[in-house]
DNA sequence: ATTATCTATAGATCTATAGATAATGC
DNA sequence: ATTATCTATAGATCTATAGATAATGC
């Protein structure tokens, strides 16, 4: 139902070849399920209809699929974030925009914040070979902006990086661990009611947080 | 040097056989480096100075040497954690000495925070046999002390359990994803200075939370 | 000729088990 | 007899490579 005509692959050249950007979609969800460790190429390769040894066409290694995904992952992440905190309004405006922003894409891809967390909490091969410096960049433009909206006094005065750390935490946590969240809540953050009422929440915490 | 006499074990019986609390301390170390999969029984075998056959004299399974981890683990936060929150003073001084307990727990043991945010991003194998219901009710007793916080007007209306699963994303953050952390804030958050600077913000944040 | 796929397999793990060994403690 | 260790190995992965195959697009 859901491929197209023929779902089995055969050798040789094929008439609709298996895009990057697909092998890199499924490929994010396996490794968010189980981790770097845990994620085999065969589960990636059944999931993409080819078999292994395919997949090394297209990537070099396993760590070169994984580096890939996350890559594209923080960049999506990246331009999101940056748009919204160089927006329109003021800066309490903007920082509102950016954690809607942030929560609607967590939301609907649940995936980037596990994967996110784990790579951050493991030190894994993107940490390892530049995602380190990659994340840290990305959370210094939040840090530079909230620097910003202390000096036009709209946000309260404290250090703008363990803020920004503070943040992140607050954020990302809920929408990685969504298991636990989903039992000690009652209701998954991810379902439509539990989801809005998590929101609120975060973002009463953000501005509480941010604003003076 | 470390070791006592003879670090070289052989076959038979032996005179200073290891313990079971230094067998799960060892494995606690290696689980937390490389994650359920990623950690493997020959490290742990190394580690302790046998070969992998004789882990599982103590252990059935890699599993439940990774449960007998958590298990402990969650115990030793469990205890430290509900004797701050039923301990002595007001609402915001019983908060303020259960923050600072849980700081410097996870400051000599980032250890533990690494292991338990990875365990609840992954669902692993802890979450799925009896942690999930474990950490709920951990949590509970934090949801709970707020609820009454409230009522007795110490502590701002909001939801409780949103409350509590904001800070332990908020104060867990930090301690597990140590290496970015480190990148980002141009020091180490388990440096003297590092933990004493991230310590402040997370105490001033946790109450800026709570408090009315 | 190039490209995207396949089959088959090498070689390195990793978990787990079978069964030997020898000190301990009853 | 029990206990805590060992050696040896089975069997199941898993990553990665070699080399065949056949459609595509020049």
């Amino acid at each position: 139902m859901a491929g197209s005509k023929s779902d089995v692959r055969r050798p040789g050249r094929p008439a609709n070849p298996i895009s990057r950007e697909a092998i890199i979609g499924i490929a994010r969800g396996v490794f968010a399920a189980g981790g770097y460790a845990g994620a085999s190429l065969s589960q990636i390769a059944t999931k993409t209809g080819l078999r292994k040894a395919s997949l090394y066409h297209h990537f070099a290694s396993k760590e070169s699929l994984y580096l890939a995904v996350l890559d594209t992952l923080l960049e999506d992440i990246g331009t999101m974030f940056s748009e919204a905190l160089t927006g329109k309004g003021d800066f309490t405006e903007r920082l509102d925009a950016a954690v809607v922003g942030v929560l609607e894409y967590l939301g609907d891809n649940s995936d980037a914040a596990q994967i996110l967390v784990r790579e951050m909490v493991d030190g894994g091969p993107f940490v390892e070979a530049h995602g380190r410096e990659a994340i840290a960049m990305t959370l210094q433009v939040a840090a530079q902006f909230f620097d910003l909206g202390m000096a036009a006094g709209q946000f309260r005065q404290q250090d703008a990086k363990q803020l920004t750390l503070s943040l992140m935490g607050l954020i990302l946590y809920s929408y990685a661990a969504v298991d636990v969240s989903t039992v000690f809540l009652g209701e998954s953050p991810l379902s439509d009611e539990g989801k809005q009422n998590r929101h609120n929440a975060l973002r009463d915490h953000v501005l509480r947080l941010a604003i003076a």
